[in-house]
DNA sequence: CGCGATTTGTGCACGCCTTCACAAGCGCCT
DNA sequence: AGGCGCTTGTGAAGGCGTGCACAAATCGCG
């Protein structure tokens, strides 16, 4: 997604079924809004009614002025003096996201990390549902992994139409990864998450995101050098108080 | 890592046996580096002596423009009018992210995730090395994965000094995470990956990257949700010309 | 030797995001 | 009923990142 653009509704928005959904959120709210969901369900399970800014930045690891302006951009669902209804505002968000109809995945090779991935429970309590797997292994094809049937990439486009599929993981090597995003949007799918470390082409209505291990070991092992050639110098040694961290975020 | 300073180095960048490692690059650009980093591989084995930055911009999946004012920043390696040298381009920036020096990790949780993870062949061939896998499970510890044995987490503190460990990556339940990551913290590991969803607390020396799966697809969920509500409106169904995409990344 | 083609490196402007600081609003207590 | 303390929602400012557009530099060729 990227060129696309329409005109913002100006006036009310949240109508019970939606004409018009969330028009130009910041890419970077959207980001945080998952674990701001995920802080509301633990809290919520551990008893609580409301919660304040501050201790729902807290739990969600960002600064308390960057959440109100975040939630703000949704309407305003707090109440000033008391804080947030964790149960609404828990449904505000999953309705944003769209979590409140449950989405199709599919996931195509079941290699080490497929089946790691197939077998995920974090996925069904999420809102999304793995409905098939596909390899391009005839040897891996019947097989069943946590009760789903391993299917061909050649039944890919058919099962998609039938299973409603909205989003496609990839779990190949690389060199097949291409291949399998363009048998994907074929297949009319417009979201892709992406675990092969390489760049994919794709029509702009496609979402891609893409999840690379070696990237983020990367990224930590420059802070390492750093943090290395610092300890070399007269400044040195900062104890530390325990403190907040940086998320990797979209 | 945050609040850390220190006085910049100004004048002349890179000795031999870094006496001071790169003040300040931007986080937008480090996070970049390694895409850069394996595009160079690819086209270096592919027979490429020199690209341009166009050429190797259009292989990261970024603009070139971008590119150029990345490499920018860590000095003049390419040559006007003719390109950058892969070769010298890979060395400098496996040099800026450390990665001369292998950097060892260690695995803690060896359920699902930790299963693949431990048989990815994706660090190893990338500069970093697996030395030690830990888990709390009794039933588990002894078991050895691709030629390592599982270790019990209580020796985690003594081998990680034995072993140098510079990196640690969690994929244990979120329940467990923050006493991994203190384990590891009281350890000397200043460097950890985080797969489960949850928020670290740490000291500020150490860095923590988290990757969530969850978050991942819900932002994809929120971009369906967007596109299904556009569908209805008169905008409507652009064919999409092949295009470019946005990454994850930081 | 000079010229044109090519490509890097960067000054600049713009837009997004973050953060501060505070007015407006709400509930509770007296 | 009124005041007080607490918390939200937001205006404004500053910083960071992006992308354009171009000057400077290099190569190859005539
Ligand atoms: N294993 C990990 O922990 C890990 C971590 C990060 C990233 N990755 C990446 O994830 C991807 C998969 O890793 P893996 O370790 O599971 O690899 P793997 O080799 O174990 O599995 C790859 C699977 O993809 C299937 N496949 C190959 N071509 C295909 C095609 N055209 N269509 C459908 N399926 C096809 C293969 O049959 C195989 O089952 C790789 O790109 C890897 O770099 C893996
Ligand atoms: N499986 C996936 O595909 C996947 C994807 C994304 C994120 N995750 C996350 O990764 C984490 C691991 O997932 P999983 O599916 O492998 O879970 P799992 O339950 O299969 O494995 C967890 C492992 O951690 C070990 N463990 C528990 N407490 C421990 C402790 N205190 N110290 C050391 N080890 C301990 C357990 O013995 C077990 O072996 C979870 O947080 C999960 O949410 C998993």
């Amino acid at each position: 997604m990227s060129q696309q653009r329409h005109g913002s509704t100006p006036g009310h928005v949240r109508g019970d079924d939606a004409v018009q959904a969330f028009p130009d959120l910041p890419e970077a709210t959207i980001a945080r809004l998952p674990e701001y969901l995920r802080a509301l369900h633990n809290l919520g399970e551990a008893g609580a009614d409301t919660v304040s800014s501050e201790g729902l930045a807290a739990a969600a690891g960002v600064n308390s002025a960057k959440l109100r302006k975040d939630l703000s951009h949704l309407g305003s669902y707090g109440t000033r003096g008391v804080g947030y209804d964790v149960t609404l505002l828990i449904e505000q968000i999953e309705y944003v996201l769209g979590l409140d109809q449950r989405r199709a995945v599919c996931l195509v090779g079941l290699g080490n990390l497929g089946h790691a991935l197939a077998g995920y429970d974090g996925f069904a309590s999420r809102g999304f549902k793995i409905v098939a797997l596909f390899d391009a292994d005839e040897s891996k094809v019947g097989e069943h992994i946590h009760g789903l049937a391993v299917r061909h990439i050649a039944d890919l486009g058919r099962v998609a139409v039938e299973e409603k599929i909205a989003i496609g993981v990839i779990a190949t090597p690389p060199g097949a990864a291409q291949a399998v995003a363009d048998v994907l949007v074929d297949a009319g799918v417009t979201s892709i998450l992406n675990f092969a470390p390489c760049v994919l082409s794709v029509p702009s209505n496609v979402d891609v995101r893409k999840v690379d291990l070696a990237i983020e070991l990367q990224i930590l092992s420059f802070h390492e050098h750093r943090k290395a050639s610092l300890t070399a110098l007269p400044g040195g040694r900062s104890a530390a108080t325990a403190g907040n961290q940086e998320a990797v975020g979209s």
